[in-house]
This record gives C-alpha cells, sequence and structure tokens, in this order.
DNA sequence: CTAGAACCTCAAGTATGGTTGAAGTCAAGC
DNA sequence: GCTTGACTTCAACCATACTTGAGGTTCTAG
C-alpha cells in the first residue's frame, strides 16, 4: 500500500467522480503528481481538501470561492489548528449570512399565514411594486438581488 | 390607464427583465394577452405571481418547483387565504430544509473551531474517509448528497 | 404621417459545475 | 506477453437561468 493514491481510489474515498477530481484540478482546486506513464497520484492529505470541497458546496459556496479559502490551507503539511479556524471563521459567516436570507424569507411567510396578512393585498411579500407604484417608488421587495434588471428597468 | 400591463411596465415594476419575463413565459410560470399586433399583455395579477417567484428564487428554489407551486394558485383571481397558507407551509418546509442544512454544516464548523477537534485528525468534517477506510467503510460525510459519484464509485 | 421607442422572434452566448464519449495509453494479473 | 481494467486527453454535451444580438414589426407622440 503505497501513500500515494490513484484517481479511482480518490474517487471512491471521498464519493467524488474522478470526471470531478480532473475537473477540480483543472480549476486549481487540488493538484496531482505525475507518473512516469502520464498518470496521476495524489498524496493522502488531498482527501482533506476535497472534504472542504464537499462542505463548501453543501453550503452553496462557488467553486471560485472555495479555490480561494483552499488557497490558504498548506498544500501538503496537515493543517494546523489556526490553518483551520481561519478557514471556519470565514466559512461561518458564509453560512451565516445565507441563513439569515432563508430566516428573513421564512418570516415573511409566517407572517403572512398568521396573520391574515392585512388582507393579502397589502401584504409585503406578494406586493412587492402592484399596489406601491401608485404610492411611491422605494422598497422593492427583493431588489436587491435583481441588478441585472437595472439596465431593462433603467 | 388601461388594466393591463405591457412587458415593459411589468418589468419595471418588478425589477425583472423583459428577457426574463419571457423565459418565465415559454416555461410557463406566467401567461400574457396578446395584441393584435403580437404584443404581450400582462393582467396585474402577473406581478403577484412574479414577486412568488422572486420569493423563491431567493430561496433557492428551482424554477420547476416554483411553476409547480404556481399551478396551484389561480391565475386570474386575487389568492385567497387559503390558497397562500398552502403555498406558504410548502414553502416552509423546503426553507427549513435548506436551513437545518446549513445549520448542520455550520455546527461541525463550530465544533471544530471551539473544541481542538479531537485532534484535528479525528474530526468528522474534514476526515469522511481517510483514516476511516482503514477502520470500515460507512459513514462518509456528505455522502448523501453526491449521487453522481455512485456510477464511478462502483 | 413619420420618427423613434418599445416590442417581436429566434438563435446563439454566458456562467456554473460538472458528465459523456471517442480514441488511445498504462499497469497488473494470469 | 497479453488481456483487461484503469487511466489519459479533448471536445462535446447536460441542466439551470437567463442575456444578447440580429433583423424585423408595432405603437405613440408630435
Amino acid at each position: 500500500m503505497a501513500d500515494e493514491l490513484t484517481i479511482g481510489e480518490v474517487a471512491s474515498r471521498s464519493g467524488v467522480a474522478p470526471s470531478a477530481l480532473r475537473f477540480y484540478e483543472d480549476e486549481g482546486l487540488i493538484a496531482s503528481r505525475r507518473t512516469e506513464g502520464n498518470q496521476r497520484r495524489y498524496e493522502r492529505a488531498v482527501l482533506r481538501r476535497i472534504a472542504v470541497i464537499q462542505a463548501g458546496r453543501a453550503a452553496g459556496i462557488p467553486l471560485q470561492q472555495i479555490r480561494a479559502t483552499l488557497a490558504t490551507l498548506p498544500a501538503h503539511r496537515t493543517p494546523t489548528r489556526r490553518d483551520w479556524q481561519r478557514l471556519s471563521r470565514g466559512w461561518r459567516e458564509e453560512i451565516d449570512r445565507r441563513i439569515a436570507t432563508l430566516e428573513a424569507l421564512r418570516n415573511r411567510l409566517t407572517t403572512c399565514i398568521g396573520c391574515g396578512c392585512l388582507s393579502i393585498d397589502k401584504c409585503e411579500l406578494l406586493n412587492p411594486d402592484d399596489e406601491a407604484a401608485e404610492i411611491g417608488s422605494g422598497a422593492h421587495y427583493l431588489r436587491r438581488d435583481s441588478r441585472r434588471a437595472q439596465t431593462a428597468a433603467s
């Protein structure tokens, strides 16, 4: 049992398809050595990086950002607790933001279910701009997410 | 002021680009009447549907699923509280699931930061299978999300 | 009645995160 | 030493969610 792994071994141990591993390498998230015969060989440490990638994916973090995070981890060495704390904290904030967004949405939904919505027509979730256009142009619900619409709306 | 809206009016009131509105129509999420000259005219109710679409998008719900949800709403009539409660409850569950996933991930991160991770090498977040492969093959962290890998891993 | 803004369709392009397939090479067991 | 499975590259394809552009039509205001 060599201390290097083939792509197939990494795939079955990590649960990530070989094609995805090659893709991650192309994208600079992981690295490999090549044998004389041009086949990939991975250090065991790559499994830790892949676990981080999987965790990031589960949190909905784009690969480019995961790559940036991985760039702060030692490629070969086992990460120290400090390395890991740094990474961890950054992601916690990211995850917290995503949770906050979802909770805000959930609260609006809950409010609408529970309160009778002030007669539905005035519900802030359902009436972002319908009636509001006659009152003024401010406060578009979810507008902050739709920068693309600016071009068309201008 | 007619009680029908042009695509441009809907776009500026909803904050959604005309191209996206046409796309939503192609995908069956919204509908429009055509004028003699083949231009789209929208009922005001479409703004409510678009608000629902925006809310769903913010929650990360795919358009196909949003379409299914919209199919339960009256297309022309103002939705009743019952209509809205049904929709609301379905989405709440969806949102709750997403929040739960993120919180589970956050908890693992927090545990790893706070506790010293039982020496990092045994951390359940970072070591899904690295050492575990020598112990047994069970319990792959995040495996439940990677059905695609099955083909390659088999 | 005409200019220009707003609309139309349809095809192609963008970005993300990969998978699939063809055509060929490498490596390990019998 | 040869077969077979695992590996290689590269290009093309998939899904999602749109945008962009070309080429042409309609609507509205002066």
